[in-house]
DNA sequence: CGAATAGTGTCTTTCAGACAGTATGAC
DNA sequence: GTCATACTGTCTGAAAGACACTATTCG
């Protein structure tokens, strides 16, 4: 009653008290052979050995200052890569979704350019697989991960649509044409390119450096991400694709539909 | 090595390990006297015992099946609701912001109908007050509740630009212009009332229900949120009020400005 | 030259902002 | 009638979509 904040501190005993297990999850997402790919790991031990997983893990109490920490921290482990686009996601805890008890997952995605992973990967002995999200999508993971992957695509999905997120997928310099392919694979849609330049270039998302490329015919202008914009959002989303106007039946009722809006 | 996940499982002491602390806290919103009003507890409990604070607290690993029922615990311990708007806003974890060690906290925000608070309070001894926002920016909280409070403001301003949330800070039935004068007092900004009606109509966000409410002369149509449009966002968001042009001078510039854009 | 890729001109469409107008009811 | 509040008509403007067009390089 009478004490102070000083003592409460010292009696106060962490240990005492029941906690949840605490992990940090990883989806770390590249573009390879055309195809967006996230990172899985077989898992090397027990709970769920052998199972496949996004990578993860526990805090360091003692060398990690942040949460953030403890993810860059996994990624580094995981891809050699430090200065990746990082976010977090969501936060999952239940009692049920790991065997060992009660248990909280702070979620992490990350973007990274393949090339740079695939220049520094070696010291890796746990089994480390790219993976494309299709195929993802329909393998059985552990715990809860199938969850997981499935919110951080949704948010790159959604992100993809009104930010310039996507660039972190590709090097420092890229044309647009490459950036456009990116964004058409991450939402499976084709894009004018027109208007996708246009949305670009106006919004100063990307800064033309001068130096061009030759890929295929005439060489392109290489862009790089302008960094003032890095919490920048264009002010409209990309459109879903348009529902292609059903030409068997029907027409005339659905024209009528959007004469009644009016 | 040779052990199976049966016997991992068996042997598994989450206490042999380390781990953060764990909590949930609350930024529970609502609309009273026209201001958007954040609920605040002060500390009944070390550490920092007799601060202002967001509500919050440990997971119960015995009751809570979720993390998202610990808030709704939460939320109902302070406000005798059910059914608020609820969501995860963000997790913040780091070894310094809590005296006691490294410790990590879900946010989630509330939105609650201020009436649907009032009548059911009655259980408390802890003391808690609503503080207006500009206020509770204003004060010292407890721990690193500023930065907390501050993150979930920001969501909530965000989300008032392309979202019908604010409805939850409503009555099922609700005016037009109510609508409209809890979204001017979230963003501080005053809104065209014809678009904003358009907006809400058209995308059919709300409902009319055919009853009316008398407030001042004439009696106003009562809408209803369209549960439908539970995850609907609208195809832009509102725009920020224009930048008044400068009229003491450079206005001729400026025009010029405008018409190089062309 | 043709083929292929890079990049532009310009019209349409959608939806928010502006603002003046009309409608309804209390007094 | 006046006044206050509810609600509408309709023009402008910003930014996305559609699509045909030109430009540059390779062979």
């Amino acid at each position: 009653m009478s004490m102070s904040e000083k003592e409460f501190l010292a009696n106060y005993r962490v240990r005492d008290f029941d906690a949840p297990l605490m992990t940090v999850d990883m989806a770390i997402f590249a573009i390879m052979e055309n195809r967006l790919q996230v990172l899985l790991i077989k898992r090397a031990d027990y709970p769920q050995k052998g199972e496949w997983a996004l990578p993860g893990g526990f805090i360091n109490l003692a060398t990690d200052p942040t949460l953030l920490a403890t993810a860059h921290r996994k990624l580094f482990e995981k891809t050699g890569i430090s200065s990746p686009y990082l976010e977090q996601v969501s936060t999952v805890g239940n009692a049920t979704r790991d065997p060992r008890g009660w248990s909280v997952t702070a979620l992490y995605f990350a973007l990274i350019n393949f090339d740079a992973f695939h220049q520094q990967e070696s010291q890796r002995f746990e089994h480390c697989e790219w993976v494309e999200i299709c195929k993802a999508k329909s393998m059985h993971l552990a715990f809860d991960h199938q969850l997981l992957l499935d919110a951080a695509l949704v948010r790159l999905i959604n992100k993809t649509r009104y930010t310039a997120l996507p660039v972190s997928l590709l090097p420092e310099q890229f044309t647009l044409t490459e950036l456009q392919h990116i964004y058409e694979i991450i939402l499976d849609q084709s894009l004018e390119k027109k208007a996708f330049r246009r949305r670009m270039i106006e919004a100063a998302a990307v800064i033309e450096t001068g130096q061009s490329k030759v890929v295929g015919k005439r060489p392109a202008q290489l862009y790089r991400f302008n960094q003032d914009s890095f919490n920048f959002t264009f002010p409209r989303s990309l459109e879903l694709p348009r529902i292609p106007p059903c030409k068997d039946d029907h027409q005339e009722s659905a024209i009528h539909l959007n004469q009644d809006k009016k």
